[in-house]
RNA sequence: GUGGCUAUAGCUCAGUUGGUUAGAGCGCCGGAUUGUGAUUCCGGAGGUCGCCGGUUCAAAUCCGGUUAGCCACCCCA
């Protein structure tokens, strides 16, 4: 019987069995939670787009492992790398009838398809959200505060409320500020890719890179780099930016937004250890201008950014000559997802249903069902089992399956008028409950 | 895309220099227990050794290719 498909997934596409997918579904409703509670709107695009919209003009293809083809129809097209492009070309397409300062979230899957890697896929899921049409500090500083309270509510959620993580800034105002003064505006990307690595490698090998493929002086790449290893408070850190970038107008401009910001973030009660000024984060996108943001999980560091963003000056420039500048952020939820998983903060619950009942007697089926819509009436999310087995595998199957509470009744039970309520997560804890108190008590069971 | 490591039961892994019917623990199914899910005991199912080809009297074991996972570079979520 040779004859049969082998059942297979593409490299770096994957299924998600239910206890993943609880808890994908758990972090978009999360994200969409924190986003609406911000008053940003929800908008979606298709996935696959005309080619020359996501390459962009004489765009590097090659760097966005796009997934290219001729549709039926002849067109040349592709599907979505990211969530910012389909933005720029849904901005300039609307922008008269939404109006400014426009403020969206966007939830969808994106492809790409470069190598893949631990919490690197070539399908996975990006929670952005953007406010554009306004140049406004304000706007990068509740930028800060939307990805803080939604890395703390992934944190109540999957961490019994500390996930531990940390958010990196920078603004590339700053080092826009530094290349000024150094003369390297010619080499700034060459310049700010080495630069990025200064954690990974040290500086003796970055100063090496500079030198010797980027086309930078010795003395230039010392205090580019003299700048990125500032440490220290960040109002010092500021302070000491502010000397160095003396003559230099964006990089005051700089200092003064990431000045604003700090102070502001403090006193709207984000914990200053969570906002850190980090002079070394060069990289996001080609069209980041101003704020950048990264954010790490303190016990994960290796995994990579799980939420990152930043300001652009002109986010649609490729298809309006309205320029319509931005900020916002994305959370990488597949490699959030997957950085959960390695610290086990997955639970393993496969079931939605918190309620389980038995078909204890086969004859009170209509009794049963009764209860359940009752009680999903109540807001509860209730299954009965489909058959009248033994009650002991049908408690074996919601152990399983990880429902937490079961509600067993008989004959005796119908007697007496009292539905056996069992705590499945407390091993032989049951009582006898009356119907009129059934709903209370399961809620504080449930709590 | 380049380079490296890995691939044996549902899961985690043994498998000695190539040598008969490839093993363990956990899990799963059935029973002991005809009104109760993490214990105990008994029984059972489940594997083309990722896939294709080569070397050999003989391949899970050696060689080549391929697919997938992981790691580094690159880039990023």
């Amino acid at each position: 019987m040779s004859d049969l498909i082998q059942p297979r997934t593409l490299k770096g596409f994957r299924d998600y069995l239910p206890n993943t997918m609880m808890a994908r579904e758990q972090l978009v409703e999360t994200a969409r939670r924190v986003y609406r509670s911000y008053g940003f709107s929800p908008i979606d695009t298709p996935a696959l787009e005309y080619a020359e919209i996501l390459t962009g003009k004489g765009g590097d293809e090659s760097d966005k492992q796009l997934y290219r083809f001729t549709d039926h129809g002849g067109r040349d097209v592709a599907m979505r790398f990211d969530l910012t492009v389909p933005l720029a070309r849904f901005a300039a397409q609307y922008s008269q009838q939404l109006g400014t300062p426009f403020k969206r979230y966007h939830i969808a899957t994106v492809w790409r398809g470069e190598n893949t890697q631990k919490g690197r896929y070539r399908e996975f899921m990006q929670c952005d959200f953007d406010t554009i049409g306004t140049e406004s500090n304000a706007a990068d500083i509740e930028a800060l505060l939307v990805i803080h309270d939604l890395m703390e509510a992934i944190g109540v959620a999957f961490s019994n409320g500390d996930l531990g993580f940390g958010i990196r800034v920078n603004n590339r105002l700053v080092l826009n500020g530094l290349l000024e003064k150094q003369g390297l505006q010619e080499q700034s990307v060459g310049v700010l890719r080495s630069l990025d690595k200064l954690p990974k490698i040290g500086r003796e090998k970055v100063i090496a890179e500079m030198t010797e493929h980027v086309g930078a002086t010795a003395e230039q790449a010392n205090s580019v780099i003299d700048l990125a290893e500032l440490t220290g408070e960040t109002g010092d850190v500021l302070n000491s930016l502010e000397t160095m970038l003396s003559g230099s107008e964006v990089g005051q401009l700089g200092v003064a937004r990431l000045r604003e910001l700090f102070s502001a973030c403090l006193t709207a009660g984000i914990p200053s250890e969570r906002i850190g000024l980090d002079l070394s984060i060069a990289r996001g996108l080609d069209y980041y201008t101003g704020t950048i943001y990264e954010t790490f999980l303190t016990d994960m560091p290796n995994i990579g950014s799980v939420c990152s963003g930043g300001r652009y000056d002109n986010l649609a420039g490729l298809f309006t000559n309205e320029k319509l500048p931005g900020i916002g952020a994305s959370l990488g939820l597949d490699r959030l997802l997957a950085a959960l998983e390695l610290m086990e903060k997955v639970q393993t619950a496969s079931t939605p249903a918190e309620i389980f009942i038995p078909q204890f007697d086969a004859d009170r089926l209509g009794e049963y069902l009764k209860l359940a819509r009752e009680l999903r009436a109540e807001g509860f999310t209730v299954e009965v089992y489909p058959e009248a087995k033994p009650l002991k595998k049908q408690l074996k199957y919601c152990d399983k399956k990880g429902h937490r509470v079961a509600i067993i009744a008989g004959g005796n039970e119908f007697k007496a008028g009292v539905w056996q309520v069992k705590n499945l997560q407390v091993r032989g804890e049951q009582s006898d409950v009356s119907g009129a108190n059934l709903a209370e008590h399961l809620r504080s069971l449930l709590r």
